[in-house]
DNA sequence: GCCGAGAATGAATCCATCC
DNA sequence: AGGATGGATTCATTCTCGG
């Protein structure tokens, strides 16, 4: 298994997850920000390009459209309890996982995990500060980190807030790429030393927040321009050019 | 059906919903604060006594216990969904729904509100401020809003915000007391001139900002003793006594 | 009235014991 | 074996009280 990028601290291959995974091993901690498969109430909504259903402006809209973001309830409860446990069986005993996501697949997440063997133990909010306003209705201004552990969780003697304000990244370029200060929040309840591991790298943040905490990190991603972005963001990192 | 207590805004009901809901109509907006059930990843902590398993001194031990907070997971998933739907059968189309749930029964509550047939709409967060530590992992400092609506929904020109922040309340008589700014912020979906229901009244601090914004309000509640204390509040603002 | 120190508090959680 | 019980533990924020 080649990698398409590596330093010291980072790796990154360039495929399936569900090719790559089973051929990992030692991680400790799971963070990562899947395709929501969500955008929608109805199958027709979920189904449109991710470009066209989530971006109200031309001006975004220049960004790739990323793939597995269309799968309905059912199949998405199937498939990310398979790349759960896939993750999970990577994993040394009482690694820790983090995954993002929205209020409408919060509670299939939260089943996802339970049956890809991970024990639920929390729920993290991302407070963006600011939702499209919605009339008549509570605006949506969060994303959610569900949080939980491979087993026995190992304390160690952190205390991260469970609410995290801070605004959506600004020069983005994956539609859902989260700032580098969200990661590394989520990145605190990360035992000390261990790997992390990011399934659906995208553009790579959770490996630049891991980079700047001094962890190793190994990013998958099926998509070969995020993987050229997160490669190239690294390569800056390495020669300085980047905070 | 006789009231407990009955003001120009406001009706209490002693008894429980089961029994009391199928006589209501009218109603615009269920805005309530169920028994959660939770409490621990053991059934053995979810049995406990409510004073005993989320309080832990004995100087709010004279708080009594509520009924209704000891059910596993499907039990709870078949009395919400049970209570869900006659409280909707009680209310009028484009009638708004509003559920205060912890982070461990969020997706079980989101279940329940669609068996209930009502159209689950987002999830809005009333942020704690600060919640008791844990280490190595995130603390949990917030309570969740699950709100929908009976049918499709009216909109009116309110904007309220998706994250409320406020601290606990103060001088509690009912160990889960909602502030009453909190209730007010809930409250802000509800639409004009809607009779609220709360059929899970406890101390009744829905009925209270209920009456401070100028609706009419129902409550109902099992213990006779939260019945009186409801009660009270309320003759005291008809006599000025409260602000 | 202001300030600082000390105490109280939290819709917990985990684990060792005891039945 | 499995349910019930009791106790230790955590710290940011708020409250209380004295100077």
């Amino acid at each position: 298994m080649t990698p398409y990028y590596s330093d010291d601290l980072v790796t990154i291959y360039h495929g399936d997850s569900f090719d790559v995974l089973p051929n990992l091993s030692g991680i400790g901690a799971v963070v990562t920000d899947p395709p929501y498969s969500s955008g929608g109430a109805f199958r027709g909504d979920r189904a449109m390009a991710v470009t066209t259903k989530y971006v109200n402006n031309d001006t975004l809209a220049y960004r790739p459209d990323f793939a597995g973001d269309n799968r309905d309830q059912r199949s998405f409860l199937a498939w990310a309890s398979l790349w759960l446990n896939a993750a999970r069986q990577a994993s040394v005993p009482s690694a820790v996982l983090c995954s993002f996501i929205d209020w409408r697949q919060l509670p299939t997440l939260s089943d996802a995990i339970q049956a890809g063997g991970w024990t639920w133990r929390g729920v993290a909010i991302w407070d963006k500060g600011y939702g499209r306003p919605r009339e008549g209705g509570f605006s949506n201004a969060a994303e959610y980190v569900l949080w939980g552990s491979n087993g026995p969780f190992e304390s160690h003697e952190v205390y991260p807030p469970g609410i995290f304000r801070e605004g959506v990244a600004q020069d983005k370029v994956h539609i859902a790429q989260k700032p580098v200060d969200v990661m590394k929040w989520v990145l605190g309840i990360t035992p000390p030393g261990a790997i992390v591991l990011d399934p659906f790298m995208g553009s790579g943040s959770t490996l630049h927040a891991a980079k700047s905490l001094g962890l190793r990190s190994i990013g998958v991603e099926v998509d070969e321009r995020y993987c050229e972005v997160a490669a190239e963001r690294c390569r800056q990192e390495v020669l300085g050019l980047v905070a």
